[in-house]
DNA sequence: CAGTGAGCGAGCTTCCGCTTGACTT
């Protein structure tokens, strides 16, 4: 028999701590909650004054029989779950459910994985707190309450299936208000006039710095008006000044952070960044990778002092401690940072390797100095107009942690270039080498990434360092918003050069509007969002957490009663749900956009069974109802009743090509060509199956020909061997058949064709 | 693998936050 018996969080660190604590104690894990609210019906007796119904999920059974059967065995247990609201009410539920005492039962907190924090933690045991549990009692019944009296409204009101909840519903609506955002952003433009200048030193050595003007200019005429000006003047450098200033590196990695650094700099996804981050967790490399504080041990600090004086020498070295400022942080853990900090590389997959190298260097930088720079700013005047030519210059004079580190930001307009200026002073004459005025658009308000959504997040208050990720696969599952890239539009720039006293236009091209991997609105997540929005407008609130939050942190304190705050919350809530089922209003989400020009029957366009359709005449007015999809990327929102009426001219007949007819549609998977009863998809972003002309079609007829002659390795009519992207296969009757490994193809007959099909559907039984 | 949009109604869907595997394709 074990005397001690030790129950935490995470196997991981179940390990780690066994380490530490030698042999007169057992340490296991708990896997997180081991128990929930019921998993059918609301799982509270809200007239028993909210009365939770917890069972243990059957995926969770098998861990809990085992915790009881240690915990039988061993003479003390002590509860050793994270030092936060769900980890008091892990430690509470496993007291219930082990049958402990809860007034005796030991519970230990540590917040961070050292020998020293845990021999102390087992020195000063306290018991549960209930007032932190009944905190997430509070948090938990809430949270559920909402999720399972909101979502059948939308069943009933919108479509099956869908899904509202404190946290994913915001999550939705900032998306949808940003989308409004940049479609009702009316760009700009102005003329951004830029010079170069060439300086001489006294050596006679010459150097090109880059000034801007302090004026744009709207139209074409006034830029041009003041490039003459500019051609026909002298310009004098009017003042030089020099400032010096610090930089300072940011706090190690949170959860939010490191998927957002991973993202910019490594191109990560947030479900991506922390699969990887869970690898080199359970490898023993990384300190946990769901955390929401920036402190680090005091060991993670003198160790990395030892690295960094080592490595780059001590006046590199600057030791700090970070205060967490993100609202409503538990600090349950340390920071993200490498276990062990004199490993600066590891062994492990690329991405391993990558993550560890970002995680690694922004703890080192996070124990450095101060960067020193100095920074140059340059006023160019000039003789016949009051506008300046300003040009600043940084120079590093200590690197400090940017030697290791520098952190991305989101905008992604690289314009604020800064160079090194040389060495110049006050009414020093200079001469322009060109200038030119470049027409410049204002861009609208950025889409949400995954990773800057996260971010929005975290500073509303709102999710945990487990549910980020979660929280964005949940908004695409359910269809609300979908990560996309668009190619953007060609926008024609006009611009205007100066050399030499000579004015020459040019014009180019850029592309505007061009997004990579951007959260876009679907029609549905914004007709469920303007439905949540106008009929819980509490719920979906910006600070609605941060306000409920508050209560949970005075229940934790033993302020208020946690039944109570449930009481006070769920009275007006449950009155809008039962005032929004009884809304009669039956046309939601439904756009009228006007009468069809020859029959005049409405037209109109509306999410349908099977996703957004537009709609020709109405039942009440009788006639024949028509309807048509809407293409991928129109929204509701913006469809014109031109475009609308678009769809209806689908399928086409586009002519005829060995004597069969040439037919262009859209299907389930979009634009395609038939011919012969067979389909061939339009080119994304190349074809449109309204214009396109039967010359492309026989083209794309031809070109999936081709391509299919390359796959056809071996054909024995019923059964073929081709190349996919996995390498060849067999395939017969629409079923693919995998090729055994080092399988000769060339001597391959019908034969060992059908031994293969014929083993591979045993197997499968 | 290229549609679907009548109406009835059974039975189902759903939340947030803790934690990891065990499964195919």
């Amino acid at each position: 028999m074990i005397e001690n018996l030790v129950i935490v969080e995470s196997p991981a660190k179940a390990k780690t701590i066994e380490k530490y604590l030698g042999k007169d104690y057992h340490v296991v894990s708990s896997f997180g909650h081991i128990r929930d609210l019921a998993k059918k019906n609301l799982g509270i007796s809200i007239e028993n004054n909210f009365l939770p119904d917890y069972e243990i999920p059957k995926e969770k059974s098998k861990v809990v029989s085992e915790l009881k059967k240690s915990a039988n065995e061993a003479g003390d247990v002590w509860l050793a779950s994270d030092e936060d609201r769900e980890g008091e009410a892990i430690a509470w539920h496993l007291a219930a459910v082990l049958g402990l005492d809860i007034d005796k039962t030991k519970r230990i907190v540590f917040h961070e994985i050292t020998k020293e924090a845990i021999t102390e933690a087992i020195k000063s045991p306290r018991t549960i707190n209930m007032n932190l549990v009944n905190s997430q009692q509070a948090r938990r019944i809430l949270d559920r309450l909402v999720g399972f009296e909101v979502s059948p409204v939308l069943w009933k009101k919108v479509q099956p299936a869908l899904s509202a909840g404190r946290v994913q519903s915001v999550a939705v609506r900032l998306i949808v208000e940003r989308e409004r955002e940049i479609i009702s952003f009316g760009s700009e433009s102005a003329f951004r006039v830029t010079a170069l200048f060439t300086i001489t030193d006294e050596k006679g050595e010459a150097t090109v710095i880059k000034a801007e003007a302090s004026k744009r200019f709207p139209t074409d005429e006034e830029a041009m008006k003041f490039l003459e000006l500019c051609g026909a003047t002298e310009y004098i450098i009017e003042s030089v000044t020099v400032k010096p200033g610090t930089r300072s590196p940011s706090p190690p990695f949170t959860t939010s952070t490191l998927q957002q650094e991973a993202y910019r700099k490594l191109g990560f996804s947030v479900a991506q960044t922390m699969a990887v981050a869970q690898k080199l967790y359970e490898a023993g490399k990384i300190t946990y990778m769901r955390t929401d504080s920036t402190n680090l041990s005091k060991l993670a600090i003198g160790k990395s002092k030892e690295v960094i004086a080592a490595e780059y020498g001590e006046k590199y070295s600057k030791s700090r401690q970070f205060k967490t400022k993100s609202k409503g942080a538990q600090e349950a853990h340390e920071a993200i940072r490498p276990t062990y900090p004199d490993n600066s590389s590891i062994t492990g997959t690329q991405n391993e390797k990558k993550l560890y190298d970002l995680i690694w260097k922004r703890t080192m930088a996070s124990q450095m100095a101060d960067a020193e720079v100095e920074k140059t700013t340059i006023i160019v005047k000039m003789g016949n107009s009051p506008v300046t030519f300003n040009a600043t210059g940084e120079v590093i004079k200590f690197d400090g942690f940017l030697k290791v580190y520098s952190e991305s930001t989101d905008n992604e307009g690289g314009d604020d270039e800064k160079s090194i200026i040389p060495q110049v002073s006050k009414g020093m004459p200079i001469n322009y080498k060109s200038i030119s005025a470049v027409q410049r658009f204002t861009t609208p308000p950025p889409r949400y990434t995954e990773a800057s959504l996260v971010k929005k997040l975290e500073e509303l208050g709102i999710g945990r360092p487990s549910t980020y990720a979660p929280t964005i696969s949940t908004i695409q599952n359910r269809g609300y918003v979908l990560r996309e890239d668009r190619p953007g539009e060609k926008r024609e720039i006009r611009m205007y050069n100066l050399e030499k006293g000579k004015i020459t236009p040019t014009n180019k091209t850029e592309m505007a509007g061009k997004e990579k991997s951007k959260l876009f609105p679907q029609n549905i997540g914004m007709v469920v969002n303007d439905f949540l929005v106008k009929n819980f407008p509490v719920i979906v609130d910006f600070h609605f957490t941060a306000e409920v939050e508050e209560q949970f942190d005075e229940i934790a304190l033993g302020n208020i009663e946690w039944t109570k705050m449930l009481k006070g919350f769920y009275g007006p809530f449950h009155e809008t749900v039962d005032k929004a089922l009884e809304n009669r209003d039956s046309k939601i989400g439904v756009r009228v956009l006007g009468n069809h020009p020859q029959t005049g029957e409405v037209v109109m366009v509306k999410v349908g069974r099977y996703g957004p359709v537009a709609q020709i005449g109405n039942k009440e007015e009788g006639g024949t109802v028509r309807f048509a999809s809407l293409n991928a990327n129109q929204l509701i929102e913006t469809i014109t009743l031109e475009e609308a009426l678009k769809l209806f001219s689908l399928p086409r007949n586009i002519g005829e090509f060995e004597e069969s007819d040439v037919v262009v549609g859209t299907g389930k998977f979009g634009p395609y060509v038939r011919h012969s009863n067979k389909f061939y998809s339009l080119k994304k972003g190349v074809d449109d199956p309204f214009s396109i002309d039967l010359e492309r079609a026989k083209q794309l007829i031809t070109e999936k020909r081709e391509s299919e002659k390359m796959k056809l390795m071996k054909d024995f009519d019923d059964i073929k061997v081709q190349n996919g992207r996995y390498g060849p296969y067999v395939t017969k009757d629409k079923k693919n058949y995998r090729l055994p490994k080092g399988c000769d193809i060339e001597k391959l007959t019908k034969e060992d064709c059908l031994v293969i099909i014929e083993k591979s559907s045993k197997t499968k039984k």
